[in-house]
DNA sequence: CTAGGTCCTAGAGTCGGGTCTAGATCAACA
DNA sequence: TGTTGATCTAGACCCGACTCTAGGACCTAG
């Protein structure tokens, strides 16, 4: 029922110098507790809160701001409004993160079917080509645009 | 048509610092052009340019494989297949982060229900609360998803 | 003429988020 | 018994991506 850091760091995919610099930095729920030798136990819940952790910070959420979160959670009742207002500002913040990046998306496949379709056609040479253009115009480098432009 | 940096980094939402930064980097298409005077000139094209990589940068592509693709463009054709392996790789990332994102916003989204029923209904008081647990359970605090169990 | 604003370069500093090192302790195995 | 291997601490270090500073040039308006 026990963990070590070494199989939490497995289990979780951070590194053990992650989890002391994350204990450090107040990012557990509850403060780690240790054997009689020094060493830190771990739990399951333990785990469980580090899976929530991993996705907060991969959605781009600072630590800090997870710090923010577990503290209001540790001071008990009372602050719910709070910390339902954080949860709110970062799920409004993924949102705008997944439209960003569909536009991106899109951006993408359109490029990547005009590389596509061009060399299929063996018409590779029409796409951007800097040095190309540089005999034919004042100017040597028009705009990676102009990939799109054919 | 000529731009000056600091046009250019109020048109491109980049600092002035950045804008030299990134040419320093290699991030260019086209080697900016000086006036006799030693500064800057820009030109459309170039704010074209900085609005993709910025979109490439946000959804994050690192500075190092923006430029790889820039220098194979600049490079002229015959590398076109590196290229759109560029772009696809970075494509199949984009997707990933979507896929990730969206996983996470349903997370979110459980958690923030859970926390406007429960304030709803005045019974806040029943969400994850570590110090009123440790009067209860031998191990003072529970893991965060306690929050979901009730 | 001078004051303010924009620009230049080289290089130092910052910040977030880790990562690594040194030197020590401890448990288990051959 | 001694060597491995996991752990501990404090603190140095790293990396990416900027950001800022110092010291100087230049331009334009008043």
């Amino acid at each position: 029922m026990d963990l070590s850091i070494g199989e939490v760091a497995q289990r979780s995919g951070l590194s053990v110098h992650a989890l002391r610099f994350y204990e450090r930095e107040g990012l557990f729920a509850n403060p780690v507790r240790r054997l009689s030798n020094g060493r830190r136990v771990y739990h399951e819940e333990d785990l469980e809160w580090l899976a929530i952790c991993t996705r907060l910070r991969s959605s781009g959420m600072s630590l800090a701001d997870i710090r923010q979160y577990i503290q209001l959670a540790r001071q008990g009742p009372g602050n719910e409004h709070e910390r339902l207002a954080l949860l709110r500002r970062h799920q409004d913040h993924v949102e705008a993160q997944v439209r960003e990046l569909q536009g991106t998306l899109e951006v993408m496949r359109a490029k990547v079917r005009i590389y596509e379709t061009h060399l299929a056609r063996g018409e590779a040479d029409r796409l951007w080509n800097p040095s190309h253009r540089a005999t034919t115009t004042p100017r040597p480098c028009p705009a990676p645009e102009a990939e799109e432009a054919s």
